[in-house]
DNA sequence: ACATAATAGTTCAAACATGAACATTAAACA
DNA sequence: TGTTTAATGTTCATGTTTGAACTATTATGT
């Protein structure tokens, strides 16, 4: 029959997030290179920001809050640990769970590395008021809780 | 000395953009989930989308769209055109280029997952009025040209 | 025309993420 | 208590993405 459904295309939604999911790519790519020079991928640094801002979190919290699975904490940490940067420390009471915290240099590594992130931010958002902004990451909260319970 | 910069998650601009980074990441997720049915991944569903718009396109151009590596778009297209999704052919004046078009089975397969891929935005962004949607999508169309040129 | 540059695509090794199966420890409960 | 169930972290095999080196073809410049 070939009964043509609306395309996604002519969906104003539609287009509107693929643009979204655009600007998240190439930001994430620019910010790669951008971390180059700190030997650090954005993905280490995911971790250290959650370990400064939540000390003594477990690996199985990390791995939640950084949206992906614990194997992959597990792969992660070692290569900050080796460094440095990490250090990781069995629980007294419970056995099973290891504390992660930043050392002296992880923190300053992570203060260099915001910079970059920083500034990166704020060029990629000056063109936006400060509503606008704020609107946008009141909708993606949204966005986020609404697929986080499907 | 430890001067401490503002630190950026007191700034606006950077927790609104986590949340988009978060909205971003969590969408790609389900995506996958929903798409597995179709033996589809989202890298491939992309493949489909930008050669049902651009008939005719070389991989180096798929490549720049995806934002991609060429060598990823080689490593991408065998499993697609095994399948019969999509066909390859050299170009007749520039015997370095390949052409890509889909298949009318890779039109069939693409109707099918747009349909999933439009139901989970569709949900996604079903709590923001037409004017908040298009004025994300107008900013991340801006982020998106910043971006580009850096 | 000829040499040089640039371009399209491929190959390959390394880095990375993922999920399933596993060991260890803790909690629930009978 | 003793048994079952759940939770934490690790290991491993698999699939993906990447960038550098390579081949083949076309453009450029002299």
């Amino acid at each position: 029959m070939n009964i043509k459904q609306e395309l996604p295309w002519d969906n104003p939604r539609f287009r509107n997030w693929v643009a979204v999911a655009r600007a998240c790519h190439v930001l994430e790519r620019t910010l790669a290179v951008k971390l180059a020079p700190l030997d650090l991928k954005p993905a280490q640094l995911d971790v250290l920001m959650n370990l400064y801002r939540h000390p003594g979190m477990s690996q199985h919290d990390l791995a939640r809050k950084l949206l992906v699975g614990r194997s992959n904490v597990t792969m992660l940490l070692p290569q900050l640990e080796t460094r440095g940067l990490v250090r990781r420390e069995g629980d007294e009471k419970d056995k099973r769970v290891l504390r992660l915290n930043l050392t002296e240099a992880g923190e300053a590594l992570l203060m260099q590395a915001l910079k970059v992130h920083m500034a990166l931010i704020e060029k990629a958002m000056s063109q936006s008021t400060p509503e606008q902004c704020d609107l946008i990451g009141d909708q993606m909260r949204k966005i986020y809780d609404v697929l986080k319970e499907a």
